[in-house]
DNA sequence: CTGTTAGCGCATTCAC
DNA sequence: GTGAATGCGCTAACAG
């Protein structure tokens, strides 16, 4: 029934101006030297028709290499970091037929001094295209301007520095993230129960920023529900586990109708191993992102909801944004939000393989 | 400082081989007409190196059209098999490039002699690849033993067809599927709850094969628990209000420890309708798919959760699947589960955008 | 059987 | 400023 409708071509659109196709080329990628009723011609026939440039095709016969730098925290100890730069990894090679070239540069993300010498070396490189993991907003604010000066488009991953124009960005909304715990917590627990917010003193891998847009969410359902002074806080430790089990065990005593917990960064499964040690069960217990011990936790019976924010997908958008844009032009969202994932033990395993999916057909965001 | 990989071409492997880029092409595609040395020595190379080759670079050289048919239920009130066959139309639109034709063919999936006389239709058409919703097993297995005598790729959605031989299926796991809204409904009631297990009396939209496999991981949850005594059963109408309306008000004079409710498809908005018209609320409840009136009926407070089993992506894969296929050659995964995913007012803006994703980049299933 | 070659859609380059 | 010619990776048709 359905014919496919008729691919437009570059040749399609020459025909249809009365132009070569050289002159339709030089309009879509606005490189001049076209006179202006030429160029008028070709425009109106894009806004005619629907020409869909196809960033394979175009990429064959493109000569220029490409170089694309990241720059993040250190993927060192965080699985998410390591699962954003895998979606990297997934883009450069979806995309290998383009002639790419890419750098890596992570930095201290408690070390500002560290990050600003990072970013200058993200600059000594001469980069093509930048995708930047936030951490210090006026270190990123610095760079990006550079960056805007010099017209080397960038993308954000994980979060977006206000008062900065990226290409897009790819990131959860956090605070949303937030809420979506309370009710989780609040809806898997008897109606009378108290909970725990536990903070790792001293995350290791995420942007501060990120951990209070997230407790802010948090909190205001709380508060929306008049239970905000069910909420009990506690810092637990990430390294010393002596000191938490004590932390933990005193915590309970003192607080004995909480039956809840939250942690809000990916350390949640430092909280149920402690729990399990020294004995205290059925306390339900969310944390963010499907890390390998967050996965056995939750195998395990102990950790009972996870919210995944597809770091690998974030990666992998990024760089596929910015290629389509240096290939192809056009301009993408700017904004774009991650599906917050509600995992369980009874379909962690299809997060756990599927993480990155077809972008080239989802929309995006909310 | 990582260079990407140096992409390997045909001509790269014609070279390391010592033949020409031809034959290296014939035993790309299993053509014959190659001598037992020639492929000794492509193969060999095949194995050494990773070649990946490109859909869209192929698709240009290749002078044939492709037609590519669709038979699924009726989507005429079903946003179901709307939805994977929105997934169809993206894929056709991401392979635009190749030269395709497609046509759709539905059937009344209560109709099993309407379902044959549309296979027969499929068979009419002479296509090059086919995608089945299918619904009648024995009707199923004959279609596709005459698509397997001719070498026609055939692939699945929603549902696989034991004693058959699909280049892939996409669909979700039916009975994890049952397991998980079981455990989410049980989670979020107390304890000492009863439950109701609300079944359509004609479900509109999808197999019953499926709807058999969901009952079954739900009642092995319970029976797991020791709850099976727990669990009460009703069927609704999903067009008389009126009845449902007395049905129900009847159920939980009867019932009065219901606390959860599930319906194993997408009508459970009609249940919650009925619930708020007789005035009953705090029941838990919970069905399938983000369908318009489940999405109104959650937002409205009324639905709980909703399970997810991503239809448009089932699609999109699908025909990328074969597509891929005919064009490059190549044995993919034959069985594909798509994630379940919890729905629930906090997160559900994110599902109703983020449909389908990338899959060129995703593994898939567990 | 095999190597060579034309041509696919696209971006670039080089004569006009 | 513009059109025609070239080359990209790949397939298919053709000549040996």
């Amino acid at each position: 029934m359905a014919k496919n409708p008729q691919k437009i071509r570059i040749k399609d659109i020459a025909e249809m101006a009365g132009v070569s196709a050289g002159t339709v080329d030089r309009v879509l990628h606005g490189r001049g030297k076209v006179s202006p009723a030429a160029l008028k011609a070709v425009e109106e026939v894009l806004n005619r028709v629907n020409y869909n440039p196809n960033i394979y095709l175009s990429s064959i016969s493109i000569r220029k290499r490409i170089k694309i730098v990241f720059v993040t925290p250190h993927t060192q100890g965080s699985q998410y970091w390591q699962q954003i730069h895998e979606g990297f990894s997934k883009a450069l090679n979806e995309y290998s037929v383009v002639d790419l070239t890419s750098e890596v540069y992570t930095y201290d993300q408690y070390d500002l001094y560290n990050c600003r010498t990072t970013y200058s070396k993200v600059l000594e490189a001469k980069p093509d295209a930048v995708v930047i993991g936030p951490t210090f907003k006026d270190e990123t604010i610095r760079l990006t301007q550079t960056l805007d000066e010099e017209h080397i488009p960038y993308a954000y991953v994980d979060s977006m520095v206000e008062g900065t124009n990226p290409m897009a960005f790819y990131s959860a909304k956090q605070d949303s993230c937030g809420y979506l715990i309370a009710k989780l917590i609040r809806q898997t627990t008897p109606a009378d129960s108290e909970y725990a917010l536990f903070q790792a003193m001293r995350v290791g891998d995420e942007s501060a920023n990120n951990t209070i847009q997230r407790k802010i969410g948090f909190m205001e359902f709380f508060h929306q529900n008049r239970l905000g002074d069910k909420v009990h806080r506690l810092n637990f430790s990430p390294l010393d586990k002596a000191y938490n089990d004590k932390a933990l065990a005193d915590f309970f005593a003192a607080h004995p109708n909480v039956k809840g917990a939250a942690v809000l960064s990916s350390r949640g499964s430092i909280i149920t191993d402690s729990l399990k040690r020294i004995g205290i069960n059925h306390i339900k217990t969310i944390c963010l992102d499907p890390t390998s011990d967050n996965v056995a936790a939750m195998m395990d019976g102990h950790l009972d909801f996870l919210v995944g924010q597809r770091p690998e997908l974030q990666g992998f958008l990024a760089v596929e944004t910015l290629l389509k844009n240096i290939i192809c032009g056009g301009h993408p969202a700017v904004e774009n939000y991650m599906p917050l994932d509600i995992i369980t033990r009874e379909n962690i395993d299809f997060y756990k393989e599927y993480v990155v999916q077809n972008s080239a057909v989802g929309g995006g965001g909310m």
